[in-house]
DNA sequence: AGCTAATATGAGGAGAACTCATGTTAACTC
DNA sequence: GAGTTAACATGAGTTCTCCTCATATTAGCT
């Protein structure tokens, strides 16, 4: 289902996307699906964990096969496989980690909240963990500020990279160079 | 209408916002409504422009009543705004300058569009004209990238400030000092 | 006043998210 | 294997939203 969801996400947006169309190219009743999911956003933060697990995992693997030397290759690193899953991944495209569509203002309604960890950002989560995965592979001081630098620099990353690829379909080389300068520039003052 | 749909944002998010309870507010009938604007999407698209245009109004004026001496004031005046519309103008804090839905992915769905200068992103725009104020105020060498750094630097402290104010109601001090450092140092790279 | 074009109105059509009464399977007991 | 019960599966139907369009109303002009 899952699989059938990231494909149609592709095809026509997340807007024009619904349950039963999902339903029916998994070969699920409606009411099967409702079972698995208890909404709409349900299903999507669901793809999202799913590709933030799967990302992840591509960085730890790749971390483990060619440990970078300094900061400025592990950033390269980092932003070279969100941008090939960008591009290979379906769905990725379209909703990567979450916050497809997000109600900050109100009160809770039905399927507002944003997220996988509860009241934890999901770019919060890739920052942590990124941020463990390399302060034990670069061994760096862990200062104070750090953890919070990360969740900028992911965040700040994110957007550059979502602009890069509304720009271009294979997302656009300048722009994802300019964002590695972006990262470097910035989280070298917390890594001296 | 678009005051009445700005205060619905912020009560009930933009998920849960009806054309039809936007109408009934605005007293108007639901079908006048559909007069002034094509559907829901181009109903906060409008209400997003005049955001865009109530900001670099209020940046303008900011700009000739106290000029700022370096970049790195500028910068601060920039976000300082920013933050103030967030915290004051009622439905700035859900769409500010729009984007709050996308469908990139697909064939042009209804809606599917995503803002005000078709095919122009509203943060391009806002950047464009961040540029020609501060470049006339601050008389700096129109550089080759100028243009794509300040595009990049919109998209980045849109980014974070917008989590700063997932992170807290009033806009977490710490991400807006930390959006400003970010800014300031990826831009001092463009302006030697 | 009479006529025409523009505008205003809200009941209704189209379609999506989601539910729930009923049907089906599975698991366990004697 | 028959009987009982609990868990799961199903899709017609309910509700609610966006949006349309036939009709009513107004404004402008002769």
């Amino acid at each position: 289902m899952l699989d059938e969801c990231a494909l149609l996400l592709d095809e026509v947006g997340y807007a024009a996307l619904t349950t039963k169309e999902v339903a029916r190219r998994a070969e699920v009743p409606i009411g099967t699906f409702y079972q698995f999911f208890t909404d709409k956003q349900s299903l999507v933060r669901a793809l999202a964990l799913r590709n933030l697990e799967a990302y992840l995992d591509r960085i730890a693997s790749r971390l483990a096969a060619a440990p970078p030397s300094d900061w400025a290759d592990a950033v390269d690193l980092v932003v070279d496989e969100f941008v090939r899953m960008k591009r290979t991944t379906p769905g990725f495209g379209v909703v990567d980690f979450g916050e497809v569509l997000a109600a900050p203002g109100g009160p809770a309604f039905p399927g507002t909240q944003r997220m996988l960890d509860e009241a934890l950002e999901n770019n919060v989560v890739v920052a942590d963990r990124l941020r463990s995965l390399l302060v034990d592979l670069l061994g760096v001081a862990p200062g104070d500020g750090l953890s919070r630098a990360f969740v900028v620099a992911v965040e700040a990353a994110d957007a550059v990279l979502k602009l890069a690829f509304r720009a271009h379909p294979d997302g656009d080389p300048d722009l994802i160079a300019e964002c590695k300068r972006l990262v470097r520039r910035y989280l070298s003052d917390h890594l001296q």
